[in-house]
DNA sequence: CGGGATCCCTCCCGATACTG
DNA sequence: CAGTATCGGGAGGGATCCCG
């Protein structure tokens, strides 16, 4: 008779979906730019400032990286001075409903772990 | 008459809700810990077999973090040898639906995804 | 304006060894 | 069994300079 609890990874770093939803939305600028792309169309440097701290490597990177996932489409408008302007692809669109819900989560329970780490690093700190 | 595309930092790192959400479910290790307690309590061990490729520094650390921030709690059984145990909190509870729903988001986007991935590197590549 | 290319440094994380 | 402590490599990402 075998053992209940044997040593079966359930979860694969490698296939669960998990991780692939992680592979696509890694990074925290990739959230951000997200979101800053959740209301229309926008030029590089309108991302730029309106995503306060990223720097414009991380925002060409990242920006980058979602138009290789098919999340983000570039346009390039041939003017001088260049223009380049990024909107979300209809994939890009059906992952919006989950950051806001994600969003909702954040401002309904926020101050509770705001509160748990308060008690934690009063009573379980050494 | 103002410009309408000013710079007003509205996303940001510091205040925004998404940073929060990635302030908390910030790696990849804390959504498969979440994932694997999905289901019930579980032990240290059990975890780490559970959770593939994760290594016994990550899986504290990590399971520390979650504690500290109110989404696990860790029961300590006065036993030889040690048993030590982890469950979700009713908190931690209330994200499993949020990360389920990006798991079918993952699984119903993740071929185009691959597609887009493939065109990209076909074509846009030096 | 919208990048590309470099330098450089932090800190993440894995590997290893030790403990109650 | 369930950790803690330490070391070290490597990647992530910021700062800076340059370009079409």
């Amino acid at each position: 008779m075998k053992n209940v609890t044997a040593a079966k990874p359930e979860i694969s770093v490698q296939k669960c979906s998990y991780m692939r939803v992680l592979e696509i939305v890694s990074s925290k600028w990739a959230v951000l730019i997200i979101a800053a792309l959740a209301d229309g169309t926008k030029r590089y440097g309108d991302l730029r400032r309106r995503i306060e701290g990223i720097s414009q490597k991380m925002l060409t990177q990242t920006v980058r990286q979602l138009e290789r996932d098919g999340l983000v489409k570039r346009y390039v408008h041939d003017s001088v001075p260049p223009s380049v302007e990024y909107e979300l692809t209809p994939i890009g669109q059906t992952i919006l409903p989950h950051l806001f819900s994600m969003k909702q989560w954040v401002n309904e329970y926020y101050a509770e772990v705001e509160r748990a780490r308060q008690e934690y690093d009063r009573t379980d700190r050494k």
